[in-house]
DNA sequence: GACATTATATAGGAGTCCTATTATATTTCC
DNA sequence: GGAAATATAATAGGACTCCTATATAATGTC
């Protein structure tokens, strides 16, 4: 990598930033009508987008990125407000599962109204969404390879998923769980019904895939 | 907006998420071998990048997303570790104004090895890291007119910027204080020499970018 | 000059988040 | 089958974040 692409990362990074700590305050917004903090509000959350199965304290951990004992606290406080239950593992004695109660379902259904940030990416139009999706993709999955954030339920690393099925440009790739046809934007970030694919047809489908997204760059 | 969109910004919104998440992790990797936790790196990073002048208590809460209190307490923990110092703000004496110290500066010069998220970016590729600043650059836009973000020192609100000034279209845009054209990857997050537009010519510049961003969305 | 406003500090308290360690349970591998 | 290595979570201890509410002081406003 050339200098002025270190620069151009590095500004980007930075750019991430400030979109982040928008997204920080807006956290607390959300979270404290319903009487919790940003931590607690993000695992209830990713918790309820696992239901039923729940998720382990390791895992919740590498979810939100803190440490084991971070998130044994955070679930302790969720717990003392009778949101989550925990429960023995039953593939596992030494893990526990951790899981929405019918009042933590029912206070993260609780939607809030539209937040600052996604004003500000509804103003970008429809194009720069659906650009900005597929880069979003990228950088999820280099994260994922990286093993920087944990493994996340993305299409383009499922099963299910087989790009550039179809000749249609407006959805190319093929969604074999529910048999139809998927555009760009209907690519999913944490789909319930992911199968994790193994390591040869996920390399070769996310090959495929960086053929279709490289078409769709601009100023070649 | 219909919901489609909605859905579409959601999901973007939460793809944001997640990369904020590795972000975070990082921040300890980073601050630790500093002594300092990623609050008090934050802010050290950012009263750095005003030098010689500092900001005061407020505006350090604005930048970093925090209550007044807060950013008072991270700034005494700064302090404590002689990494910061208070002064007396010259206009208002209410006001204090706070600098980081020699020792402030130099532990910020301590440039970490390339990050996950960095090397992610970079694994974009050239076009694509352009297209992404630019829709950076409007998601921050977007945020700091609507208020949910510091005012920020971006090329795009700034009295030397002259949008779409030359036929060239690598480098079209042009920059009057350093007087030279600017090509859409230099565009910059937060320029030292930056020198805020009164509102017509915010207002005037911005739509001629746009029409500029306009031109470079694919998929049209 | 009195009143509202603004900038910061302080108080009080819940909770984050870390590292290090401990108690159990599982896996490995002789 | 049993010891050693490994994995999961809980606990302990401590610095600090981060909030709301309030106090203090300086500044604008009429």
């Amino acid at each position: 990598m050339n200098d002025q692409d270190q620069a151009l990362v590095r500004k980007l990074r930075d750019g991430l930033d400030r979109i982040a700590t928008a997204m920080k305050s807006e956290q607390w917004s959300t979270a404290e009508p319903l009487g919790l903090n940003p931590a607690q509000a993000g695992i209830l959350q990713v918790l309820v987008s696992r239901q039923p199965d729940g998720l382990r304290i390791k895992d919740i951990a590498r979810h939100v990125g803190v440490s084991q004992p971070s998130a044994t606290d955070s679930v302790s406080a969720l717990s003392r407000k009778g949101l989550v239950e925990k429960m023995p593992d039953p593939d596992d004695a030494r893990a526990t599962r951790v899981k929405p109660t019918d009042a933590g379902m029912k206070a993260a259904s609780r939607t809030p109204t539209t937040t600052p940030v996604e004003h500000a990416l509804a103003s970008l139009g429809d194009e720069s969404l659906e650009t900005l999706l597929t880069l979003t993709i990228r950088i999820i999955r280099a994260l994922q390879i990286a093993g920087a954030i944990a493994p996340q339920r993305l299409c383009v690393t499922c099963a299910h998923f087989r790009p550039h099925a179809h000749p249609d440009p407006s959805a190319p790739h093929h969604c074999g769980f529910v048999d139809a046809p998927l555009a760009d934007r209907m690519l999913r970030l944490d789909c319930g019904d992911h199968e994790t694919a193994d390591q040869p047809l996920q390399t070769q489908n996310w090959t495929l895939f960086l053929g279709s997204t490289a078409a769709i760059q601009p100023n070649r």
